[in-house]
This record gives C-alpha cells, structure tokens and sequence, in this order.
DNA sequence: CTCTAAGTTGACTGGCCAGTCAGTCCAGAA
DNA sequence: TTCTGGACTGACTGGCCAGTCAACTTAGAG
C-alpha cells in the first residue's frame, strides 16, 4: 500500500472549510471551489472526499455538531453544580466568539436547509434532543438536590432551549434591540428564576436589578 | 391611456406566489419560473413588476410581514383583557394552520438570507422590533391592571418571542420532542406563570408561577 | 377607427458551477 | 528499481436559470 491515508485529516481540513463559509456566505452562494480554496485544495479534492455537494453539506452539519459538543465536554468536569453548570452551559451558547458565531451560523443554515430535507430533519432531531436530554437532566440534578424550583424539567428545557435558539437568531442578526449583551442579561434573568432563594429577584417584586439590565 | 392599472393586483398576485413558493421548496431552489406558474403569469412578466430575483425577495418578505400584522388584526379588538389579548396573540402564532406555517416558512428563510444581507437585516429589524413594542405594551398594561407579575416588560417580552421563534422553528422541522401540542403546552404553561394569582402555582413557595414565567 | 402605451409573452443567451475525467504524483511494497 | 494504487489536480462539459428582448395584445384616448 502507498501513501499512509490522509484521508481523516484530509476530510477534516475540508469540513473545516466548508463550514467557515457556510458561516460567511451562507449555503445558498456557497460554491465547491471557495471550499476547496479555503481549504488549500483542489474542487477536484473536494469531490474525490464527497460524492456531491449534498453529502459535503450534510457531513459539515454533523461535523460542525460533534465539533460543538467536544468544546463543551469540559464543562461538564468544570463544573458538578447544577446551577454552575447551567450558567455555563448557557453562557457557552452564547454568540459571542468567533467560534461560536460561525457554529450557529452553520447551525441556522442547517435549520432552513432541513425545512426542505427529512434527512436533515433526522439530524437536527438527534442534535436538539441530546441538548435537550442535557438540559433536562442538568435541571433533575439541581432539582433532586433542592436547588431548583420544581418545575417540569422538560418543560424547563424546551422553553430554555427554544428561547436561546430565538434571541441568538436575533443576536447574529446583528438586531439593534437584542445584542449578546441584552441576550445574556435575559438569559441570566431566566437562570436566576429558575434557582430557589435566588436573592437578587424576589419573584414577585417587579423591577429588580436582573431586569433592568435586559432592558437597556 | 391605457388599461387601466393593473399594478397592485398583479404585484400582490406575484407575491403571493413568491411565498407560497419560498414556502414549499425554499429560497434557494426557488426559480422565477416557479413564481411565474404558481401567480398563472410568465417569467417575462414578474421580471416586469421585479427588476431581480433579489428585489422579488425582499418584497415578499415585507409583503409576508404586513400581511400577518393584517391577519392579527382583529385580535386587538377582540380582546381588551390583556392576558387574553396575549394570549390570542401567542396562539395566533402557532405554526399550526397552513397560513401561518407558510408564514413561518418565509420567516425562517428570512432569517438566514439576511445573516449575510444588512438590507434584509434592517427588514428584520422594523418587524421585530414591532412585535416586541406589541407584546411589551400588553405586558405593562396588564401589570398596570394588576394581572401580570411585575417582571421587567421588556425582558419578558424578549424572553417570550425568542422562545416563540425558537421552538416554532423545532415544530417545523417536524421535531418528535416538539409537536404543535408540546410548543401550546410550553406556552400556555409560561402564559399563566405570568399572571397574578393564576390558581396552578403560587410565587414564592418553589413550584412558583412568578419565575416560571421566565424560566419557561 | 387609429394610435398609444401599458402589459404580457416565451424563446433565447450568457454566465455560472457541480460534477467528470484523463492524467500526474508519490510513498511504500516487492 | 519498478510497480501499485491512493491521492490529487484542474480543464472541461452539460445543464440550469436570471435576465433580456422583440413581438404581440389589448383598452382606452382622441
């Protein structure tokens, strides 16, 4: 046999790419030879590692899933209070670096391609529900110990989850009223109603310090 | 002159056709050909009210919005009692009848095509900046009458349509985990977390309406 | 009736790009 | 050293489609 395989490496630089220019061109305009430049190859190279562009776009979806998970895998180490790990997992959704920013643009491209795409649709089912699962079980956790309040931890999540995946949209669409420093605030707001004893917000005294900082 | 005009009719024909198209097979595939069938027009003819498939776009998008604040219209009528005005509203925006699932679809390619289009994101911007202004001043009148908990307007309704969209967008991609019913149950759950001495969960005691309401 | 111009048509073209392919390169096996 | 086959290249092609255009239709003005 020749050459040891670059095949790994090679499928990963090529990944890589196309999801960068997902992110900036989105999938509509993308076209193979900006992710064959991108990546330092050849069209002819993007082609030899994916049938079609179908299957290149299919395969960064996922990539750019796993991709997602293993740089949040630390946090679960980082941090065994429910509350803590909450705040960090949310606070690592956040689009705020570079890195994040294309995941979700990627993420976003994703959504509108499987509107249209069962298979993509099976995807994003997987993804959302091991997020989901995440959630939910993180809430159990805190709610197990006394911690949160003992709401139904599916509900929790998927209202959770679902208000970030919306204000993030807002947020990448560069929405004047809803920046990241707004979307922390809200989501911080959210977090803090969630935890029993919460001081800053009593529950039912209306404008506490939390609130306002949404509302800038 | 001539005939008289037949400009606005043949224009909201067109748009119409536009959306219903984006709607069934997305922005991306959707060829002028299409929109001409589906409007019983020609190509010639839509490239006559629309210079290029980019000002057809961008007019169906404004066209999709006024046309959902049209349909919405009447609900401000019907309901003067601001917890059944909002909750009208919320309801309304179920992707549940084809209308507003069309609707949705629309909205959702929006979305990505103005990730890399500031014009569009501007459009963005006007729409949801109104909806938010909306769903904020019902939530301070409700407070005002003594109804709503006395959260931060603003953060709430930023809270609310990001969770709105968010999990709009699950149901449309034909999630398992979130089906029409799951997304009405996750909102009404949030709906009555919101208001005042609302039977199912009393503030302070840890199962509290109060928090949910963001929470959810 | 004639003239005018808005409105309409669909064949056509020019550019774009996914996917193909014939050929090159090269690491290691024999 | 030669041979093998995986890896890679980029010119090329075939299909697609936005946008053009010359020709036609029609309704009202004069």
């Amino acid at each position: 046999m020749p050459r040891p395989s670059v095949e790994a490496e090679r499928r990963e630089q090529i990944l890589s790419a196309a999801c960068e220019v997902v992110s900036e061109i989105g999938f509509k305009s993308l076209r193979i030879a900006d992710v064959a430049g991108r990546a330092g190859t050849s069209s002819g190279t993007v082609h030899y590692y994916f049938d079609t562009k179908t299957a290149l776009m299919r395969a960064a979806f996922e990539w750019n899933f796993t991709r997602s998970l293993e740089r949040r895998r630390h946090l679960l180490e980082e941090h065994q209070d429910p509350p803590q790990r909450l705040r960090a997992f949310v606070e690592s959704y956040l689009p705020g670096d570079p890195e994040t920013v294309r995941a979700w643009h990627v993420w976003a491209e994703l959504w509108v391609e499987a509107l249209h795409d069962p298979d993509l649709q099976e995807l994003n089912e997987q993804v959302y529900g091991e997020w989901r699962r995440l959630v939910a079980s993180i809430v159990r956790d805190g709610q197990d110990a006394g911690l949160f309040r003992d709401e139904d931890p599916v509900v929790v999540a998927n209202a959770l989850i679902g208000m970030i995946d919306g204000l993030a949209l807002q947020v990448l669409l560069g929405s004047r009223s809803m920046t990241l420093e707004r979307m922390r605030a809200v989501c911080e707001q959210v977090l803090r109603s969630l935890t029993v004893g919460s001081s800053a917000q009593p529950p039912l005294d209306g404008r506490g310090a939390g609130s306002t900082a949404a509302t800038a």
